[in-house]
DNA sequence: AGAACACTTGAACAATTGTTCAAGTAATAA
DNA sequence: TTATTACTTGAACAATTGTTCAAGTGTTCT
């Protein structure tokens, strides 16, 4: 009879590497909100909404018409984005104009562009 | 009788802003792929792989053990990453390691924890 | 006050994603 | 050659996401 389970768990792992790499973590929060960021931008017609506020602010309605959506659907995706204080609105009068909440998040979809059309 | 349909498609539209942030959209494919590359990175999980691979190569089962996930789950995740090419592996005998593909990730992953640990 | 406009919201539903499980592959060891 | 190790892969399944639809706000106009 030979001995069984107790196998992977045990034998191949480094040690000293797993060690090293674990001192230099991140917190599980933040590790969270890095992932959530990234999760915000990760989906093209948000991205295309990034892009478009990034020249100026809009209005729902003019983002409906840009991306081809519908209001419903474009206000739910600002939602997911305000939520992470990715954009910002003011109210004029009917009207609701989103702008971008933060100039970080242009930096960081420029960097992205420019990873995608490989430097 | 009055007017019905052919309401909000017509009304609040501003043309001018419309046509104007029109011009300056990227295109389909881009956006996709930069929406691509968040996407592969809007996961807690990956997050953390991308953040030890910033330090050294490792092995799947070193990163398993550093995740507390299951090998097959590590193997699919990286696989994930390995298809937008931002891992990378070598084989050394059974042991297969992992590493960065592309110095511009670490550029943006740290730019996004600057972003969320509000500077 | 009532009607119209520019949204927002919640529920429902399909599509996508992440994990597990079982089976498969490639390399080394016995 | 067979067994073992270190993964990889495909199918299945639950959880999450994105859209639509119907109903609800808040603001202006009449």
């Amino acid at each position: 009879m030979k001995k069984v389970l107790d196998r992977c768990e045990v034998v191949c792992i480094n040690h000293e590497a797993v060690n090293r790499v674990r001192e230099k973590m991140l917190d599980e929060e933040v590790i969270r909100s890095i992932a959530d960021i990234f999760k915000a931008l990760g989906d093209p017609n948000r991205v295309k909404i990034i892009r478009y506020l990034a020249q100026e602010e809009l209005c729902v309605c003019d983002l409906a018409q840009l991306l081809g959506m519908s209001l419903s659907a474009v206000s739910h995706q600002l939602r997911a984005l305000r939520s992470r204080r990715l954009v910002k609105f003011r109210r004029q009068g009917k009207i609701v104009y989103y702008s971008l909440d933060d100039a970080h998040i242009v930096d960081l979809f420029n960097q992205c562009l420019d990873h995608v059309t490989h430097d």
